[in-house]
RNA sequence: GCGGGCGUGGCGAAAUAGGUAUACGCGCCAGGUUUAGGUCCUGGUGGUGGCGACACCGUGGGGGUUCGAGUCCCCCCGCCCGCACCA
């Protein structure tokens, strides 16, 4: 039979191979997670970011979970009882929005859309645990929110407090700082605003150091830039704060700096304009102006704010403080380019060796004094501070003093006086937690005219939202919870008085930060987990997902997990031990948009070229963590090779019905060495994620398994039946379907899935001959086919006297002869 | 501005530990199967020169270390990402 009447014979019918297996698979629930503490297999649990319900599967999911689906099954071959659960972020303002043009409710676009994406995974055949599905807009998930959210009140790391936020316009909420992207909403686009507004908190800022430190753990095992991003975000900064006292003030002003030996420099002295301290320490006849200032920094947005080379405004506060090295009166200014929420929103001025401050100075007119001899020009003149290090001068006993001596010496020096100690800042803010946005989870707060903030006691959790719809949803800049008066008011739990529940929702990013526990045991009712599961099967041994959470979500489950173990809820620290972000599928070398035009259908794309093409386009088109454009990619190629693969089994099938197990070692040596070595080659690419690397193995194995058939062993070779079997556990890792149809025509019995990973044989992976390579003077001049073990001299022998070595030397004389048996001779000659 | 990463054929990309540069796929060229097209199969395909065996050049550019560099070191150029008045 030739390859062509095979062709012919056997035709690769993706849809019908798809229609047929999908039913049978329903039956087979190859994959659920078993719970059985005697269950003896390694459990695994591997994770992917669950995707939020905003309408069918995109083809974003189609690469993050092709990827995640990969190691998972791989996972399931190698006989571990894994862990592979699917849920949705549920809550959140796409579905609001949706409520109020359709005059809904939130719940029936979410849960309508939930149903549609759970029928697409199943179609795209991934490998969940489907008896563990959640939702986090299900009052039996969300209840664990506002019982961790009093757990965390309890603990003093949920407060309120007024700050001075990120409001969002267009949303008409707030936002954290973690969703201001280059002053912008992270959602919507729209350019923030600066409101202050009493919101309420979590305070991850008293977890920075540990956040910071645990990260170390997770070097080699997250991605260098994830850790890179989460270190900058939490920013640690070491100084030295120095007390300033204030003329006419009983209490110093405390300053933050890095740069305390450049204290005698200090010219001029600067508060965050809109703090507290400004307006209290402003003179009465500087009021008027500094109010108007205020004003004016609060109508700008971020994107205003922080515009580069902005020109430094400021006011003079009519009042001045004391230097404490040398009881030198400098004035102070309120200015908006100090920052009333890093430090202690007050700074020294230092315009010599500060960029910041020289602007400032030159601007006002304000003395510069240059106390660090760094051998470049006079800042006072070039406008270019000069932050670098050098000897100290005009500084009293600091003078001649290197950066670092003089650090040491002024701290004692502070020390001594009781005006200055080494102090850490974090550029990390607390959390903002609250949302003024009705579909998310009430925060279980009552608020009583008698009692202030009391907690809904525990036995009433959970606080339901109210049943509004429609337009009462409208964004009004306060929650529209506070619409619904009949749920809003409530008799205080501790004194029985009229009092009112919190409005406000939490932010989605809550919800986001545990759900992983939640899979451990999604129907327990007696907590957010059941700590026995939990210790069982967390944390998660792989999470795949998207950079864009890099620091959001990844950060705040990573504090979440923290105070779980301070509250004896989890053994370990950290809730993800390795972390894979995969790439975005791009179009045009842009991200797909409806702007542009160049979105790509999913639905269309697996209709015209099948599940399978699309989940092996997906992973061989790049590694996993580059992009993907699909304008460079060919699924065509990948039901190709599809078509390759079924039709060898399909003729090792009309062969002859061998049974299974049959002695391959009769079969050709020279195909069983390509699939031995295949085995033990994919699989130590696939531990390390390198997935489009495997499917070029895999290529090869069918090209010479096809090339076993047509040369003259035949298809009724054992040895090609070993690679047809082989190909098709390996391929089920990425085409369950094709794999599942070529296990079958193999005279197989379903599933492929758990047939178990193959086992290299170590006699094949030994090769029975080399290429050795010789080179002459670095260039290949020669290739002999030598044992893997030839001898040092032998090999050199043989290589002297190889023909293109003789013609390349020429006559010339050998200087030195490298050998590297078997692989590489390289003869130096002149 | 600060921090980090990346530059390999026409394209997506390969290259254990410094040892055959370009695996695999796309595209292209040639041939086979086919009434034809498509499908499928086989072979070729970095550049320049040569009928040819071959020779020279070649991993953004320049230098260095080494018997040997895509890989290590230094400088430069280009692109991408993160942070962005954090004292």
């Amino acid at each position: 039979m030739t390859a062509a009447d095979s062709a012919e014979a056997q035709r690769y019918d993706p849809r019908a191979i798809q229609e047929k297996w999908q039913a049978r698979w329903a039956e087979l629930d190859s994959f659920r997670a078993s719970d059985d503490p005697a269950d003896p297999r390694e459990r695994a649990y591997l994770l992917d970011m669950f995707p939020y319900p905003s309408g069918d599967l995109h083809m974003g999911h189609a690469e993050a979970y092709a990827i995640g689906d990969a190691m998972a099954r791989y996972w399931f071959q190698l006989g571990r009882n894994v862990l592979h659960p699917i849920g949705w972020d549920a809550f959140g303002l796409p579905a609001e929005n949706a409520a109020i043009r359709n005059n809904a409710h939130p719940a029936d676009w979410t849960y309508a859309n939930i149903e549609t994406q759970a029928e697409s995974f199943k179609r795209y055949a991934v490998s969940f645990d489907w008896s563990r599905r959640l939702a986090t807009c299900d009052p039996d998930y969300y209840r664990w929110n506002q019982w961790l959210f009093l757990r965390f009140y309890e603990r003093d790391l949920a407060y309120r407090k007024d700050g001075y936020v990120n409001w969002c316009p267009k949303d008409q909420t707030v936002l954290a700082n973690e969703q201001v992207i280059n002053g912008r909403c992270e959602r919507c686009g729209t350019e923030v605003v600066r409101r202050t507004l009493t919101q309420w908190y979590f305070r991850i800022t008293s977890y920075a150091d540990q956040l910071l430190a645990d990260a170390a753990e997770l070097e080699g095992k997250w991605p260098d830039r994830v850790l890179l991003m989460q270190r900058n975000w939490i920013g640690r900064s070491e100084g030295v704060e120095v007390e300033f006292r204030i003329e006419g003030r009983d209490e110093p002003v405390t300053v933050f700096t890095t740069r305390p030996d450049t204290l005698y420099g200090a010219t001029f002295f600067v508060l965050a304009a809109d703090s507290p301290l400004a307006s209290e320490l402003c003179a009465p006849d500087r009021r008027d102006q500094l109010q108007a200032y205020v004003e004016d920094v609060r109508k700008l947005t971020d994107i205003e704010r922080q515009a580069t080379g902005r020109e430094k405004t400021g006011v003079f506060l009519g009042v001045h403080a004391i230097n404490p090295v040398n009881d030198e009166p400098i004035p102070v200014w309120a200015a908006d380019y100090v920052l009333p929420d890093y430090g202690t929103g007050a700074i020294m001025a230092v315009p010599a060796h500060d960029q910041r401050d020289l602007d400032f100075a030159l601007a006002f007119g304000l003395p510069v004094r240059v106390v660090v001899h760094t051998g470049l020009a006079d800042p006072a003149e070039t406008g270019v501070a000069t932050p670098g290090e050098g000897e100290l001068v005009n500084s009293g006993p600091l003078d001649g003093l290197s950066k670092g001596e003089a650090i040491t010496r002024i701290v004692q020096l502070l020390a001594g006086k009781g005006l200055g100690r080494t102090a850490v800042n974090y550029r990390l803010r607390d959390w903002l937690l609250s949302r003024q946005r009705f579909w998310g989870t009430p925060i279980p707060i009552i608020h009583c005219p008698a009692c202030g903030e009391v907690p809904v006691p525990e036995e009433d959790l959970p606080v339901v939202l109210p049943d509004l719809r429609g337009a009462d949803l409208a964004p009004k800049g306060v929650s529209p919870l506070a619409a619904a008066t009949d749920w809003v008011n409530v008799a205080c739990p501790k004194c029985g008085g009229a009092a009112k529940r919190d409005t406000d929702t939490m932010d989605t990013f809550v919800d986001s930060s545990w759900y992983f526990l939640r899979y451990c045991s999604p129907h327990y009712d007696q907590g957010p987990f059941d700590a026995e599961q939990v210790r069982r099967w967390a944390p998660v041994d792989l999470y795949v997902g998207g950079v864009e959470h890099a620091i959001l979500h990844l950060l705040y489950s990573r504090f979440f997990v923290k105070v779980l173990h301070d509250m004896g809820l989890t053994e370990f620290r950290e809730p993800f031990t390795r972390l894979l972000n995969q790439g975005q599928v791009i179009n045009g070398g842009k991200a797909m948009s409806k702007s542009l035009g160049n979105g790509v259908d999913l639905g269309q794309q697996l209709a015209a070229h099948g599940v399978d093409a699309i989940r092996l386009t997906m992973v061989f088109a790049s590694p996993p963590e580059d992009d993907i454009d699909w304008a460079d990619v060919k699924p065509e190629a990948m039901v190709k090779f599809l078509g390759r693969a079924y039709r060898l089994a399909a003729d090792v099938a009309a062969a002859g019905p061998a049974a299974a197990g049959t002695a391959a070692a009769d079969g050709s040596v020279d195909l069983r060495r390509v699939t031995h070595h295949t085995i033990d080659e994919v699989t130590r690419l696939i531990e390390a994620y390198r997935l489009n690397v495997t499917v070029a193995r895999l290529m090869e194995l069918v090209t010479a398994a096809r090339r076993t058939i047509d040369t003259g062993p035949g298809a009724g070779d054992p040895a090609v039946r070993e690679a047809a079997e082989v190909l098709a556990v390996l391929l089920s890792v990425f085409a369950p379907y094709t794999a599942e149809e070529c296990w079958e025509l193999l005279g197989r019995e379903a599933s492929v899935a758990k047939a178990g990973w193959p086992q290299a044989d170590p006699d094949l992976l030994v090769a029975e001959s080399v290429t050795c390579v010789v080179q002459v003077n670095g260039k290949v001049r020669d290739r002999l086919e030598v044992a893997p073990s030839v001898a040092e001299d032998d090999l050199r022998e043989a290589a002297l006297s190889a023909p293109g070595v003789i013609r390349a030397l020429g006559g010339q004389s050998i200087r030195k002869v490298i050998v590297r048996a078997p692989k590489l001779v390289n003869i130096v000659a002149n």
